[in-house]
DNA sequence: CGGCAAATCTTGCCAATGTCAACATGATGC
DNA sequence: GCATCATGTTGACATTGGCAAGATTTGCCG
């Protein structure tokens, strides 16, 4: 565990990621928008014309610390998957409340990704990440339905309802303005949500009885 | 129609008028994160500093801003609620797609209300001006439900959830991030934002066969 | 081993920004 | 009329992002 990045030498060692992480943790103190290169440098203990030699310039970080945000992002649903049951509509229920965890446990981060023209969304790594992440969302949406989303006008509108819901529940989450949560008690502040995923994303179509695998498009399409 | 309010005279008439527009007029053009208060006093053709004698400082004049968004805001709400039948539910469905429209027209203008820390967010003003459009909200919802929302657990799900699910539709629309959409026909896109609000909306209970006025609490509460 | 090129980091500089202080101008009220 | 205050301007300063030029190290190639 020796640390051969000692503070007095000239080159850092490995000052890209050293820069990563100071920018996150910038950006969690100060958030978006209060984000600073220069305050990345000193966290980094640089000069403030370092980063340039390995981002470029400020959105160049922003964008590589954007498409890392998508990786743990997609980590943080795993790992929620993996503690719920294997069926594909708990899984789907499970990958919800990852997204919803992530979003709480790093919140300008989530911001960066979703609510932020700072990052260059057109980045080809960044591109990568977010279709990585809308593939994990389809596959998750088919499994539950038990069909191909994108084939029946009804598979669509699950995948961005469901979207939708969930996108929506975290991002009021982290301003504090999802209503009549129950404060403090977190096991039963979860089954709210869980309770109002479950009844939005397994609701049936209207006319039909129960979702479960959907069956063809309704009449008039 | 006069228009007294000359570029050459030293004092403006209503600058504090003129800056509201001009900020939203560069809020439109370079979003949350480029806006600029003196982009805001050039653009109101007034020096840097005069903005400072009407709001103090950026923060003022963002935080003056978004409490006027959220009037309008609710008055598209309105309006699209008037051009619907006045059954409760599709006055509700409609109330959505007036949030929705809001953020399409508006989108830096939403942003600036929903995820921006610039403004002062503890300001009476706004404070006031959020607390109507949530207690529109919840009048929507308990109309729908033909019940108090605050009384029994599921009604404040339905507030919680309809909220995340039309607030989630409009970020991610603004984003382009909505998948499936129905490009170029707004009539059909309308049509499949319609259906999801109604099918997650309207969703019964697990457990319960159809929605409309929502009994008792289920057992187990 | 020597030396040179590239990578990495620093210092110094510039324009733009937000905010403050000091001053100028016009309106209002007595 | 005149004083007072609101309104607007000018000038200054610290901070920031970005660029250019120089310093230091690494690595490569003979």
């Amino acid at each position: 565990m020796a640390r051969p990045t000692a503070k007095d030498r000239y080159h850092h060692g490995d000052l890209r990621a050293a820069l990563l992480d100071a920018a996150e943790a910038e950006l969690r103190a100060h958030g978006v928008e209060g984000f600073t290169l220069r305050g990345c440098a000193r966290r980094a203990e640089v000069s403030h014309a370092a980063p340039a030699h390995h981002f470029g310039d400020a959105r160049g970080l922003l964008t590589a610390l954007a498409a890392i945000g998508y990786t743990r992002f997609l980590a943080t649903q795993a790992r929620h998957k993996q503690g719920a049951t294997p069926d594909a509509q708990a899984q789907l229920v499970a990958a919800g409340l990852g997204y919803i965890d992530f979003a709480r446990a790093n919140p300008a981060l989530f911001r960066l990704i979703f609510a932020s023209d700072r990052p260059d969304h057109d980045n080809p790594a960044l591109c990568a990440a977010a279709r990585a992440a809308f593939d994990q969302l389809v596959g998750d949406v088919a499994a539950a339905l038990g069909d191909g989303p994108q084939a029946s006008a009804q598979g669509r509108a699950m995948v961005a309802s469901t979207w939708a819901l969930v996108h929506g529940m975290a991002d009021l989450l982290i301003t504090g303005r999802l209503p009549y949560l129950p404060q403090g008690d977190a096991a039963q502040e979860e089954a709210m949500l869980r309770e109002i995923l479950v009844r939005c994303l397994f609701a049936p179509p209207p006319g039909q009885t129960r979702a479960a695998p959907l069956a063809a498009s309704p009449p008039g399409t």
